[in-house]
DNA sequence: ATTATTGTATTATGATAGTAATACAATAAT
DNA sequence: ATTATTGTATTACTATCATAATACAATAAT
């Protein structure tokens, strides 16, 4: 699978951005083998290094952990996964309602014009 | 009044923010006079260049236009701004909404944790 | 014990983007 | 006509990023 990159944001940050996603909606499990650095590098065309930066952040995040030799595995904490999910969805949450807010919209009147959007 | 700016993101694009947002709020009302660039680039604290940058963008974008020597002024097109605040918002619901998506969550779901949100 | 596989570290290079310093151009004000 | 004020253009500096090439480190597999 070619992985898909926009040029505005630092790919080493789209790569986080695409793994965590993977990790929270279940594409990945706890536990999960990740295949090494420069097979994920090849996959995704890009060079071993901006990989190794990527999966260093994921690591500092406590999201995968590395083991020397073996490999590179998925958190075994699968709370976090679940928390990972919400978290994120809280961040979009906050932030739509930050910039609505900015915009005039009160949060009601934010859900309000969601909605009719979405029946539209 | 000293902008605020994070240093994620590039300060002219932040810039244009801050302005979108001035003119979408009603902070400045159709045909209304800006300060020079360097007056503003001051007010804010950045580079002029960096100022006059965002307000080029502005300008291919319709919201400011300039006259020579006697200054820039806001659009007189009033219809204009109206569509700006709509359309600002649009863009916010379709990001709100396709991220959401992303995560797993349908619009209907999506509006349901929002509204889980506002009443916490 | 040796080898292959894995992650990690170091250093260098080229490209791009953001910022900055300065000079130029046009015209309103005097 | 001159000057001051404004927007605009040019050029250069700097930091970040992505890539690359290589070397090192640890250990599972043999």
């Amino acid at each position: 699978m070619p992985w898909n990159f926009n040029d505005n944001t630092p790919i080493y940050q789209q790569i986080i951005e695409h793994i965590k996603l993977s990790i929270a909606v279940g594409e990945y499990n706890a536990g999960d083998k990740l295949l090494p650095v420069r097979e994920l590098a090849a996959e995704a065309e890009v060079n071993p290094n901006t990989m190794q930066k990527a999966l260093s952040e994921l690591e500092r995040d406590g999201l995968v952990y590395s083991q020397r030799t073996s490999g590179r595995y998925i958190t075994d904490d699968g709370d976090k996964i679940i928390k990972l999910r919400k978290d994120l969805a809280e961040e979009h949450i906050d932030w739509f309602l930050e910039k609505m807010s900015r915009l005039g919209y009160t949060p009601e009147e934010a859900v309000e014009q969601l909605k009719k959007h979405i029946n539209a």
